[in-house]
DNA sequence: ATATTTTCAGGAATGATTCCTATTCCTAGA
DNA sequence: TCTAGGAATAGGAATCATTCCTGAAAATAT
């Protein structure tokens, strides 16, 4: 594992929230200003690869990623841009049952709007 | 209603499968030449937020577009890349009931390998 | 210590989608 | 019927996250 490697790891780790590779890009660079943005992305997707991580996409804006590997999904607030982690009884199970073949992954992204922001906008 | 609106809400309605922008701008052109790609994007866009098209989205690939309304969620084959719908009672609900907040709108986008791909690789 | 393999930094390429601008199309009213 | 004004279009440039490429550096094996 190169220190690049383990770098980006506890970046994720050690973080509260689900970072872009931008904002890990960021914070390494701190630490190691040689560091680009190729080897952000390439061991960000080798330890995807090895489940070291969790790839949240999201169309049209950036790939977020966690090191919580337990089942859950995500949602956005579309005002606010705050994610948070939603969990749904037995969803992967509900999965397989609906679905004649092998499920590799699957991915459910909410867009909502979060309660602090309903209370703004009723003001 | 312009008539290139017509003609691309036509062509994803009549279509049984789910297209791509691309594909629709593909058949739209055959029929109607100088239609361009920003008109496919601007009126697909607009027929989705009035609810009369279904915009599926995956992060890496285009966005597909389907003219089925009721709630469904989409399985990719990732060998053939075969779309197939799929049905999950009251994920709706279950969503609702695991978020503190307004439910705008959410999108589960499956990963598979289908039957026919898992008898292929068995061979 | 040297050869071989792996990984890196830096930057160019990609590709779906959006944005921009000048032109064309519609439609309501004179 | 004609025309002014707003709406929609065609065509292409811009965007932006991500991937790909290349020569250099580092790690590992011989």
């Amino acid at each position: 594992m190169t220190k690049q490697r383990k770098l980006i790891y506890q970046i994720v780790k050690d973080s509260m929230s689900h970072l872009s590779a931008e904002e890990i890009f960021f914070r390494a660079k701190q630490v190691m200003p040689s560091i680009s943005m190729g080897t952000v992305y390439r061991n960000l997707g080798l330890m995807v690869e090895d489940k070291e991580l969790r790839k949240i996409p999201f169309k049209g804006k950036s790939d977020l990623f966690d090191a919580t590997m337990y089942d859950h999904e995500h949602a956005v607030c579309v005002e606010c841009g705050k994610v948070v982690d939603i969990f749904i009884d037995d969803l992967k199970e509900k999965i397989k049952n609906s679905l004649d073949g092998y499920l590799q992954d699957y991915n459910l992204t909410i867009n909502y709007i979060c309660s602090d922001c309903l209370k703004k906008k009723q003001n």
